[in-house]
RNA sequence: GACCCCUUCGUCUAGUGGCCUAGGACAACGGCCUCUCACGCCGUAAACACGGGUUCGAGUCCCGUAGGGGUCGCCA
């Protein structure tokens, strides 16, 4: 049996974090079995699905490296279908109209709660003769669930877990103007893409008990389950948007990697022994169900935060200047030409070791391209005193004479110019760094001087004297 | 409230009855390296929620308690 996984968001936002991982997990197990993994947007709630929203998430699990392996399955296209698998399910009896008006269920509900009861509906129009039904009035269809009786579910993740059928109410599978519910579109769907494994959150594993129903109402095999624990925030509550539940191109924005990001959500509740740098090949040959957890875990920035910074140092600078570039266009105290370019592109290994995210790595390289005179930030300033700019006349001095100008020589240069003033080599190098980047802290000082070449490096220091 | 699920260092986790005086990673702290900041390296501190069982032996199995989470729509 071929392995077909789903992820199956609604679009009525954005892919968030959570829903990130769900995706990850369902194609990593399809991949890891051989199979396919689909996508289906389920926009059955016609009035609070957007078109945005689904471009955003498509955009999302595109950027991630997610997208289903056929084009997405818009799940109101297959209405007529929904219903007419309802119609089938009335005609062999196992589904009836009900004509409750809201009021009444409204009173079931409140007197369901008070006896302490989860079946919400209690069935009053299951037996009961149509001829009963009131004029004018528009019915749903309800699926006749199990009176007695247990429903179990063996569960990929969270083991076996059984519910007494009586806790499962006859749950609606058409609204009044007779389009399909999600629960009952969920289910027909299923089937129909032939979906072997539904990898989901946990937050969906009671409404597995009335699915299962369903699928067996129909007479259909059903698949098998994975409830997944959800993520939660920093401080251990639902993740909300507050607390970090943005979208992934929340995370893109702030500078994240794809593949650090895809490598910290799998190992979010998913374990390899000690394994934590673990990419997506690897991810590949090694995801299965049985090590995910049965807990939800909180969302961690700071460990992110490690592995982007990982990431950056490993993809090559071919793979990443661009991105840096592109974040530096939108700056308007930096000079992006040919040259700027060229010296990022040198120095980028020197900085990235500095940086956590893209933003870093702007930031960082960002003084390659400073238009002169350079901003000063306050430590840097501060370490440009008298003695300092003295220091630096008499470096301006010696770099004139200078025919290699190499990190080695310059290295070499400036540390003779130290042991003739009587100074340390800090004592140099940092004032040298404050005119040469404007920051006190840096990539190695005779590097940058190096890539900045002899003439800016020099024009930089004077601007300073 | 009812039902379902969960509970190992601050966080993510390893652990599937003896290999656990509980391992790794991030974060924290200390040190080394050093022209700064990082990277890297070395080290320190830090956990089996609690109470009962079962067993020669329990982090690992069972029960209870406490805490946390999820669900309870003609939303998905």
């Amino acid at each position: 049996m071929t392995v077909v996984t789903r992820f199956a968001p609604s679009p009525t936002g954005f892919l968030h974090i959570g829903g990130a991982r769900t995706a990850l997990f369902n194609y990593l197990f399809a991949r890891r079995m051989g199979g396919r993994y689909l996508l289906r947007i389920e926009d059955t709630d016609r009035a609070r699905s957007t078109e945005e929203a689904v471009d955003a998430i498509l955009d999302g699990l595109n950027w991630l490296g997610l997208s289903g392996d056929e084009p997405p399955v818009f799940q109101h296209a297959g209405m007529q279908r929904h219903a007419e698998v309802a119609r089938e399910l009335l005609a062999k009896g196992r589904a009836y109209h009900c004509y409750c008006s809201a009021e009444e269920l409204q009173e079931m509900r409140a007197k369901a709660r008070a006896e302490g009861k989860t079946a919400l509906y209690d069935g009053r129009w299951r037996d009961r003769d149509p001829s009963e039904a009131p004029a004018g009035v528009d019915p749903v269809v309800r699926l006749k669930t199990p009176l007695e009786g247990e429903t179990v579910i063996d569960d990929l993740v969270q083991g076996q877990v059984t519910v007494q059928n009586d806790r499962i109410d006859d749950f609606i599978l058409l609204r009044a103007d007779g389009t399909p519910t999600y629960m009952h579109s969920v289910v027909v769907d299923d089937h129909d893409m032939g979906i072997t494994h539904v990898i989901r959150g946990d937050d969906h594993l009671n409404n597995a008990f009335r699915q299962v129903q369903l699928f067996k109402a129909m007479d259909w095999p059903v698949p098998a389950f994975a409830h997944i624990p959800l993520i939660h925030g920093q401080d251990g509550a639902k993740l909300s948007k507050r607390h970090g539940a943005l979208g992934v191109d929340a995370y893109r924005d702030m500078g994240y990697l794809a593949d650090a990001l895809c490598n910290y959500l799998l190992r979010l509740g998913w374990g390899h022994g000690d394994e934590e740098v673990i990419d997506r090949a690897r991810a590949i040959s090694l995801f299965d169900l049985e090590g995910v957890g049965r807990s939800p875990s909180r969302f961690d920035m700071a460990k992110l935060d490690n592995l982007n910074g990982h990431y950056l140092r490993e993809t090559p600078d071919a793979d990443i200047v661009d991105l840096v570039f592109e974040r530096l266009e939108e700056r308007s105290d930096v000079t992006l030409d040919t040259q700027s370019r060229e010296r990022i592109t040198r120095g980028l290994s020197g900085v990235k070791a500095r940086a956590k995210t893209l933003i870093d790595l702007a930031n960082g390289a960002g003084f390659y391209a400073a238009t002169r005179p350079l901003p000063m930030n306050d430590k840097a300033a501060a370490l440009l005193g008298d003695d300092a700019r003295a220091l630096m006349r008499a470096l301006l001095l010696d770099l004139d004479s200078l025919d290699d100008w190499t990190e080695d020589a310059l290295e070499a240069l400036v540390r003779q110019l130290a042991e003739a003033q009587g100074v340390k080599l800090g004592a140099v190098a940092q004032p040298l760094r404050a005119a040469l980047t404007g920051s006190n802290a840096s990539p190695g000082i005779f590097e940058v001087m190096a890539i900045l070449g002899r003439e800016e490096a020099r024009a930089r220091i004077e601007d300073i004297c």
